[in-house]
DNA sequence: GCGGACTGCTTACCT
DNA sequence: ACAGGTAAGCAGTCCGCG
């Protein structure tokens, strides 16, 4: 494959490097001889030799023992892990504002055990826009500086400071600035590295590696970009790098664990770990599909045929079945699960203790969120695919519900097998073909689409400076968080606290239209309602984060502190921004954007590559549409480091300005604007002239370019704002809003609708659409009278599908329906708990609800779906000319009398 | 005591 | 722990109604 060949082409390069490449740095089990397998003494850690062969940095911790920073290092060829530890004497620190003099003083902080020593710093600091001196703390230990409940250094300088600076000259209060960045963070930042990237070992130092393939490809984006600034170039450069070089194949094995548990629905409580682990499947990428299993009296074999590849294995002892399981962690360079964080690994790293195993024994680092491996990484897919911005952007909303069987039934079509037992019931093939699936749409969700979410997870990876683990568990503000934190830290930027972000720049001047929200955003136009043909959708390719490029935003540079900046105002905002120092975020997002339009996107869809590079690039495009549909979200929210509230509201001011200059400007040479909804404008029947017209004048006067970014044959709109039908050219048909859509309504409902959609795909011109109208009648008509008739095939097809957002007793101001159904399965002894699918049927009696399992035909409220029915046809009906009344028979004065 | 107008809560969607 | 804007349905409240 593409990106492999780049290696292994760097590979010949250094033979040398390759015969250095050590046979056994660590061994693995059947590389010993069978007799001698329970002796076995594993060489760990696996260290990384003086030279190591081109690897991948895949993960850095801080190792306790040796007090240095710790690298993961994935050696493709090898497929192994390698440990390779800081040799630069690199120590966590922190900086603050008191002088060496005044810490001295500070009794405290003097005899801390961790404390080391101090040193005199000169940073800029961004919100002052000037050098300022700043006291180095250095430690020799990350948990001195935080990390600890109390007694920390950044703790003790401002609760110690106040009490001896009385009487001093000094009357400043005493800050601290960059104590809550984790110390591998730390380590990657100052040593520059980037995790995800290629590395080697060259006479026990770190150093990376160049791909010349990489760097050609690398010179032609430059090229590209030969007519942007030479900061913006230098910024495109270093993102390019981080996303030309190549992945590597990903040596895996997903694993999924049975627990008996005596109560079926009580889902057994990992950090007690009472009930023996029955069964364990294994499932990897070298083809491995094995099945333990603990023998337990009186449970049968069962006839179930598993695939001759399938290997099951039957232990008399539960320990050593987790010890067989161990070693599968102490082998595999990653590891996956669904929920192991929580359940899987956790529950086994307990259980194994219970067992008396010893911890050193255990390959599992158990934390208070997440369960760590002491070899590989372990990547939590639970976690992966619960991100919103990984479920929306990345998987396009395929799927709604995050549990092992609903995502692997949208992204890889494989559900989970569907038991009428209890496993204490389950035969023993019964249970192994059970679990063995498991492990199997687990690991196949990181294996289809050319291994997308492995690369997805690597490409992140590199963007935000993280280990794959942690980029895996969090969210897109962590991500964009870490890039910024680099950049500080690579210009020599003190890292701003958020406090003092937010005094100086804390306020927002605009009114929201929602109550509670904290400034105005976008502008949705009001949609003219109807049918109309040859509809052009321009838009803005990444409307924000074009604005936080050419309007300069980031939050040291709005609200700046020269006076003569003050003229250079916000539209629609009393703020103005700097014109003097380009803001970091600025530069940061705006290469990003430009890079994803003017490269990524284009090479995803260049037919002449080969179709993996494509895929890779398609991939690539895809991480930075996740990272940049954030990027201005994150500057409103509280939860983001670099919190800066007039940024976000100055990007939704300018956006509002930019999108109602084009509307009159539209006005102004002659084309109907049928709808626009904050980036985009829906353009009745526009020539090329006037398309061309608008898009050059756009560019002129707002310095950003818009596009024709579809063209609809025809396209419905109600006068619902976010609602509409648009059927493409190739007869797609694009919903938007609609209820037909909506993931929560019943099946019945969302068929019916969908049966209109295909008959709409197939009209072509006004003329086509009377027959339709007459094909859309009958469908609406059929599926009102088996309604009234009561003819539906089962009742799961009338049951509506409404998420928990919250644990059921914190529904206290009202019992919305779902809820209701909810506290009916309570009360049969059925586990809820928030984010929970509830699903349920109307009924005539009180409460007017019934989970499906527990409703029967009859109780089914008929009248109540007809209107749900009514209601979802009638927002298309409506622009059609039809009337839902009037097609199931009713006269106007009968509709009128009810 | 009942029904309509209204507000607020909740979920799912759009960009 | 990215944002604000919109639609829909239902729950709950208030007020008028002799």
């Amino acid at each position: 494959m593409a990106q492999r060949s780049l290696l292994e082409y760097a590979q010949a390069e250094k033979e040398s490097a390759n015969e250095a490449l050590p046979k056994t740095a660590f061994l693995s089990a059947e590389a010993m001889p069978a007799g001698e397998k329970k002796e076995t003494k594993r060489a760990f850690p696996p260290a990384a030799p003086e030279n190591l062969p081109p690897s991948f940095f895949v993960s850095a911790t801080y190792d306790g023992q040796s007090r240095k920073a710790l690298v993961k290092l994935y050696e493709p060829a090898s497929e192994k892990i390698y440990f390779w530890y800081d040799n630069t004497g690199h120590k966590p620190y922190c900086f603050t504002n008191l002088s060496q003099y005044e810490l001295e003083k500070i009794d405290r902080l003097m005899k801390h055990e961790g404390f080391d020593h101090f040193e005199l710093e000169e940073k800029y600091d961004p919100l002052l826009d000037r050098k300022v001196q700043v006291t180095k703390i250095v430690a020799n230990d990350p948990l001195a500086i935080g990390g600890r409940p109390q007694g920390t250094i950044r703790d003790i300088i401002p609760e110690d400071f106040p009490k001896i600076a009385e009487g001093m000259a000094n009357n400043e209060e005493a800050r601290v600035w960059e104590a809550r960045i984790k110390y591998y963070q730390c380590y990657i930042y100052d040593r520059q590295l980037f995790p995800g990237m290629i590395y080697e070992v060259k006479n026990g130092n770190l150093v990376s590696v160049k791909l010349e393939k990489a760097e050609e490809n690398i010179a032609q984006i430059k090229a590209v970009f030969k007519d942007a600034s030479a900061e913006e170039i230098e910024y495109v450069e270093g993102w390019a790098r981080l996303l030309e070089y190549p992945a590597p194949k990903f040596r895996r094995a997903a694993i999924d664990i049975e627990v008996y548990a005596p109560v079926s629905t009580r889902v057994p409580d990992p950090r007690k770990a009472e009930y023996p682990v029955i069964c364990v499947s294994v499932y990897s990428s070298d083809n491995q599909k094995r099945v333990l299993l603990l023998k337990r009296e009186g449970v049968r074999e069962g006839n179930e045929r598993l695939p001759a590849d399938v290997k099951l294995e039957y232990f008399d002892k539960e320990e050593e079945l987790l010890r067989a399981v161990f070693d599968v962690l102490w082998e595999y360079p990653f590891i996956l699960t669904f929920n192991g964080d929580d359940f899987d690994l956790r529950y086994l790293a307990h259980r194994a203790l219970n067992w008396g195993i010893k911890k050193s024994e255990i390959p599992i680092e158990v934390g208070k969120r997440v369960c760590l491996l002491k070899y590989g990484v372990h990547i939590d897919l639970y976690k992966f695919f619960f991100n919103r911005s990984i479920q929306i952007y990345a998987y396009n909303n395929r799927y709604r519900d995050v549990t092992l069987d609903d995502v692997g039934k949208a992204i890889i079509g494989v559900e989970k097998i569907r038991l009428e037992k209890s496993f204490g019931e389950l035969t023993y093939t019964e249970l192994a073909q059970y679990c063995l699936r498991d492990s199997e749409i687990t690991f196949k969700l990181t294996s289809v689409e050319d291994e997308l979410a492995m690369k997805l997870i690597l490409v992140l990876s590199r963007i935000s400076s993280m280990p794959m683990e942690d980029v895996s568990r969090q969210g897109v503000s962590r991500w964009i968080r870490n890039f910024m934190h680099r950049e500080h830290r690579r210009r020599n930027m003190l890292i701003p606290n958020a406090e003092d972000i937010l005094a100086k720049k804390g306020k927002t001047a605009t009114t929201a239209i929602i109550k509670g929200k904290k400034y105005k955003g976008a502008i949705v136009v009001e949609p003219v309602p109807g049918v109309h043909f040859n509809v052009a959708v321009m838009d803005f390719p990444s409307l924000y984060p074009s604005i936080i490029k050419v309007w300069n935003l980031g939050y040291q540079s709005i609200l700046c502190p020269h006076q003569e900046c003050r003229r250079n105002l916000i539209p629609g905002t009393p703020h103005w921004v700097c014109t003097k120092k380009r803001a970091l975020e600025s530069l940061l997002i705006g290469s990003l954007r430009d890079l994803r339009v003017r490269w990524y996107k284009l090479k995803a869809k260049d037919k002449s590559l080969p179709a993996e590079l494509r895929s890779w690039y398609s991939i690539t495009q895809g991480a930075l549409k996740v990272i940049l549909n954030a990027s201005y979200g994150v500057f409103g929210a509280a939860s983001f480091d670099l919190y800066c509230p007039p940024v976000a509201e100055a990007t939704a001011a300018i956006g509002r300005h930019a999108i109602t200059q084009i509307l009159n400007k539209a006005g102004e040479l002659g084309i109907q604007v049928l709808y626009g909804d904050t980036d985009s404008l829906f353009l009745k029947n526009p020539t090329k002239e006037q398309i061309a017209e608008l898009a050059r004048w756009t560019e002129h006067e707002l310095k950003m370019n818009i596009d024709v970014d579809k063209v609809y044959r025809y396209a419905v709109f109600s006068s619902r704002k976010k609602n509409y039908l648009g059927v493409l050219e190739d007869g797609t048909v694009d919903v938007k809003g609609l209820t037909g859509k909506k993931k929560h309504i019943p099946i019945y409902i969302k068929n019916a609708f969908n049966e209109m959609k295909a008959r709409l795909a197939q009209v072509k011109n006004p003329a086509e659409f009377e027959k339709a109208k007459k094909d859309i009648a009958n469908i609406v008509r059929e599926r009102y009278m088996r309604l009234k008739r009561r003819e539906w095939e089962s009742l799961s097809e009338l049951a509506f599908h409404v998420v928990l957002g919250e644990e059921l007793y914190r529904y206290t101001k009202t019992t919305p329906q779902h809820v209701k159904a909810a506290k009916i399965l309570e009360k049969n002894g059925v586990e809820i708990r928030a984010g929970d699918l509830i699903s349920f049927v109307k009924t005539s009696k009180e409460p007017h609800v019934k989970p499906v399992e527990l409703a029967t035909n009859n109780e089914v409220d008929v009248d109540k779906y007809v209107a749900y029915l009514q209601s979802t046809f009638e927002q298309v009906l409506d622009a059609l000319g039809l009337s839902f009344d009037e097609i199931i028979g009713l006269t106007k004065l009968e509709s009128f009398l009810g």
